[in-house]
DNA sequence: CCGTCGATGCGAAACGTTTCGTTTACTGAG
DNA sequence: CTCAGTAAACGAAACGTTTCGCATCGACGG
């Protein structure tokens, strides 16, 4: 050591009152030991990991995230990430099926992580909020399917922007507009269905009924709904909206190999506007999702709740619809 | 407590030498205590964190993954992931600069990670893997630039697959053959480019030679290099192969816009086998990457160096052509 | 010249585990 | 009945920090 106790060597590291030469003194030492400090050390004294987790809940048996959506994952964990590294945190991620939240509790208590950003996914009960709030430990959810509150939410108006695209549709004249919906517990999918209905519902002067189809967020799902559509005896929708850019790329597909022209015959609308939507030709007509954006706001509210501020206004992302030739 | 010591908890916890009843005494009292054992003091006395982290190094000024390669980064950290789940282990996640390796070593020196994935990408001189070696701290590298030895290392065959693609397009008669090439100094870029040439100086009895296009792994690249060919003033080629499957994708979608004919007057190939090049039409002709199964082996590699074991074989991947309409 | 105060540095305790060496309890053989 | 030997439980030290309270020192006002 270079004429220093351990106290000040610490109190340097955390930029605690030093003399300014006593400090260049120290610091040079580090540098030629090439000294770390250790984290199990600091935060076995000072009950801090500075780290937060991600953590998405998956359907029971699901103990991956689904490869449909890899543009959404990825695009949140960089905007998660992005605020992390300002803010010089590590940053860790794990995907969870709903029947181990132990395995989040135990990260959360047992202090390896600060706080937690928690993708619940599924519209469902889960109990280990409860024990999170008793801890008082700090959370963010991604549209909760539950009320916890403005300064542990962060929601985007899923339901809202399919309103507008369907209406979007009726007011280009499409009179009979299906919708190829989501998988039916999901909690977006289900945003998306109720904005359908609503706009489906308002669509006044028009003889327009619901017309849906459940399936799940993929692309051959997207497929088979639309070969069922076009099936399905009476008459073809000339629109069909889908809760998803993989469902609508699937649907567009099944069209063309159908013969039936996109848009001419049938307008398709996506939702995420996501890579795949791009390549597709006719290119997809779709809701922008900021994923990037959302990732970092949930971050940015962890962050603040860790800091102990309260910030308590609620978190809301509007859509924006991306028209594009496929409607 | 419920009539035992600290000691015998531990040992409880560790699988260690405790009378049955004893063991199911203390069972019980951790489950009504809700006691979850604190990482930071388990990592500070065993000097284990029972956790790894997955580091990408990126060009300068890039601190983020490419969100051209989603697909990419998203199926290898599910493969990591499930290595991870199946070791109990935690996973944390890192994206750096290549002015900023000292990020890694700090995680890695400071005993936060157990161990290292390293993604190299870009053909540099590393200095901090002689850090690493001088601590015997257990890495792994995805195609590593410099020779690390077996122990460390996974290796796709890139340039094999590309130079396979070639000769196949060779095969069905196509007879100038152009390529689109990825960053220069990406390590993927420059063995698929070798595989390219390769092949062009392989296939005799045709009078082919080297066209090579410098892009990035964009779609907007692949179509401005597209627009290049065209109006390139010679004979346009017969095929074009890609180093990626987005370039590709906006390769067809130039020669598309040009109204020249895919496969029919030029095939096109890509490389990767994402979404991407799933939704276009023709579906794309590619090289299948087992990104997932990439990643588990990185972490089963990973894992035995940590237990100790001297896993000495080369861990290398053989790509398959993924032949589909578009060449 | 003395007392007080602020700035700076230090010693030591504490965080929650694991592990080593030791003690205790029990078994079975002499 | 005693003693050796084994298995199980324990006490205490140690891991590397942070932080609390105290000691030291110099400056400044009375």
């Amino acid at each position: 050591m270079a004429n220093v106790s351990i106290a000040t060597v610490s109190l340097v590291i955390n930029d605690g009152p030093v003399r300014d030469t006593t400090r260049a003194r120290v610091q040079d030492a580090i540098r030629k030991l090439r000294y770390i400090p250790q984290t199990h050390g600091r935060g076995l004294r000072s009950g801090r990991s500075h780290a937060i987790g991600l953590y998405v809940m998956n359907a029971p048996d699901v103990d991956d995230l689904s490869t449909e959506a890899s543009d959404f994952w990825f695009q949140l964990i960089r905007g998660v990430q992005a605020i992390c590294r300002q803010n010089e945190y590590y940053f860790s991620f794990e995907s969870l099926t709903w029947r181990e939240p132990e395995r989040l509790l135990r990260r959360a208590l047992n202090r390896l992580n600060d706080g937690a950003i928690i993708i619940p996914q599924y519209h469902r009960h889960y109990s280990f909020l409860s024990e999170l709030q008793a801890f008082k430990y700090p959370y963010v959810m991604y549209n909760p399917c539950v009320p916890v509150g403005a300064t542990h939410s962060v929601f985007a108006m899923d339901q809202q922007a399919q309103r507008e695209m369907t209406a979007y549709l009726v007011a280009k004249g499409r009179s009979s507009i299906a919708f190829v919906a989501g998988p039916p517990e999901h909690v977006d999918a289900q945003n998306r269905y109720s904005g359908y209905r609503e706009a489906i519902a308002a669509a006044s002067g028009y003889p327009l009924q619901e017309q849906v189809f459940w399936s799940d967020f993929t692309m051959r799902g997207g497929y088979e709904a639309a070969q069922t559509i076009l099936d399905c005896g009476t008459r073809a929708p000339d629109a069909i909206a889908c809760a998803n850019d993989y469902l609508a790329v699937g649907v567009v597909h099944a069209l063309r190999d159908r013969g039936v022209r996109v848009p001419d015959d049938v307008a398709v609308t996506g939702f995420g506007d996501h890579d795949v939507g791009r390549s597709v030709i006719p290119r997809l007509t779709t809701v922008a999702l900021p994923t990037r954006e959302i990732g970092a706001a949930l971050g940015s509210k962890l962050f603040a709740q860790i800091r102990g501020a309260s910030c308590s206004e609620t978190t809301h992302f509007e859509l924006a619809l991306r028209i594009h030739a496929s409607a």
